[in-house]
DNA sequence: TGAAATGTTGGGGCG
DNA sequence: ACGCCCCAACATTTC
């Protein structure tokens, strides 16, 4: 008698339903993390993440070795792999926490299917609030707008409190083998990550710090400071809520805890929870509607007639080299940390969807690769949203000005300082300008498009695409 | 979770 | 004192 705990994105000990219902049957548990290489590209990880998850595994292995435990590592097709496992160990129950994808849904639900002959098998929700098909309109349809969705959500309220971690995690008289870790080669060959990593601190601890650091001094006035990308205004979660290190119960847990034992703490603490809504909101839609991973939620916009040879423009903007100050500082801060400030997410996207006319799929595919929370759900709204595609969309017209925004939301210039060394010199006034053609400043470049001249051909074509479409919605 | 163009208002300089 | 112009500052509308 022994259950096998599977993890995937779920790498924390607390509040973990699987391990904790595991725990319960009072049986030996198996913690096994399989690296399984899904077949469609949607669903691998980037490479960011996968130095995360490196990182993230060997905390993982820490944690449950203190319980007592020891993580099973192993490679390969999970319904090849878990069969074995199964017949090896004579596990007699199999529980896991739900992964919401397409892909990943599908496999899982043909593995529940099957491996249902042999055994017991349990899956539970660890990485939403609720079910993605629990809250719906009243009609019983998905919600497209976030407001309505967010109001119904707080409504319907978290079903439970999390879980506490098991106390003792009992480990089978014979410990399965398990790959060592380097051997998933999660870690790139030229050792880039270093540098990356040396920005984070990875595992269910730190996040927990992170979070509990973040709520007095963060929830100050985050409403605002969360829109400046040169101060650390933001919590800084989101690989962690990746990964699930943290769940995004334990996070609202904690900051409503907060704010009943603080009652002067100001708004920015709600705020900073209704943006853990727009992640729900992020796998709700894409739950119900899952083509969205590669195609627009607006039927209207297959038709848009993005750029065709875009390849230089979209390297230039990958490297931050597109001539924009803020844009480049975002690009750049991303190569370097793995993560870029969301206020700049929305700038760069703006100017790769609507000034350089590139499919929103290109910028959605870099930052799947680049980004260490690389949320699949959140980026394809994001990017949807941007290309004004998507649900509850930014209108079509609406096209950021790199330079006003940057003036806005950067007035110091200090988050471009950071990021683009060449324009330190600049006076707080220049450093938002594109370089003049006349500029003596032969290393930064001059911009990749003029943006007056780009906003107007956009509106035009965005213009042309902007009847109803005759389908359904 | 816009930007730019256009419209309106009101204070101050000045003849 | 008054009209006139200029032009911020703000509001509205258009893209």
């Amino acid at each position: 008698m022994t259950v096998l705990v599977w993890f995937r994105q779920d790498l924390r000990l607390t509040d973990n339903p699987a391990l904790y219902h595991a725990c319960r049957t009072g049986e030996p548990v198996i913690p096994v993390f399989i690296d399984d290489p899904l077949p469609t590209s949607v669903s691998q990880l980037g490479s960011a993440s996968r130095v995360w998850l490196h990182h993230s595994l060997q905390a993982l292995t820490q944690d449950l070795q203190a319980s007592g435990s020891h993580l099973i590592l192993r490679q390969g097709s999970a319904s090849v792999i878990l069969p074995q496992l199964l017949a090896e160990t004579g596990a007699t129950r199999l529980y896991w926490n739900r992964l919401y994808d397409p892909a990943s849904l599908q496999r899982d639900r043909q593995l529940k299917e099957s491996l249902r002959q042999v055994c017991e098998v349990r899956s539970f929700n660890a990485s939403l609030l609720n079910e993605p098909w629990e809250v719906l309109k009243a009609d019983g349809t998905p919600y497209k707008v976030f407001t309505p969705f967010w109001q119904a959500m707080l409504r319907y309220g978290i079903q439970h409190q999390p879980l506490p971690a098991p106390a003792q995690i009992p480990a089978p008289a014979q410990v399965p083998a398990s790959l060592p870790l380097d051997s998933l080669k999660l870690l790139p060959h030229i050792r880039w990550d270093i540098g990356m990593m040396s920005h984070w601190q990875v595992g269910e601890r730190a996040a927990l710090h992170k979070l509990l650091n973040f709520l007095p001094i963060g929830g100050k006035d985050y409403q605002q400071a969360r829109d400046l990308p040169a101060h650390s205004g933001t919590s800084r979660l989101s690989p962690h809520l990746h990964f699930g290190e943290i769940s995004p119960r334990q996070v609202v847990w904690l900051a409503e805890q907060f704010l009943a034992e603080n009652a002067t703490a100001d708004s920015g603490v709600r705020h900073f929870i209704r943006e853990i809504g727009w992640r729900e909101f992020a796998w709700h839609l894409l739950y119900h509607f899952p083509h969205t991973v590669e195609r627009p939620l607006d039927e209207r916009f297959t038709r848009f007639p993005w750029a065709e040879n875009h390849e230089e423009i979209l390297i230039r903007w990958q490297r931050g080299q597109t001539g924009y100050p803020i844009i480049d500082a975002g690009m750049r801060e991303l190569w370097q940390t793995g993560w870029m400030h969301n206020r700049v997410r929305m700038i760069v996207a703006s100017l790769l969807c609507k000034n350089l006319l590139v499919p929103w799929q290109k910028g959605e595919n870099w930052f799947r690769d680049t980004l260490v929370d690389a949320d699949l759900a959140s980026n394809v709204l994001g990017w949807q949203w941007t290309a004004g595609c998507g649900a509850d969309a930014a209108p079509y017209f609406r096209i950021f000005n790199p330079i006003l925004q940057s003036q806005k939301f950067d007035p110091d210039g200090d988050y471009i300082r950071r990021w683009v060394p060449e324009l330190r010199e600049r006076s707080s006034k220049q450093i938002h300008l594109p370089r003049e053609p006349g500029e003596n400043k032969q290393n930064y470049p001059l911009p990749v498009v003029d943006f007056k001249a780009s906003r107007e051909q956009a509106l035009s074509l965005f213009e042309k695409i902007k009847q109803p479409s005759f389908r359904k919605t």
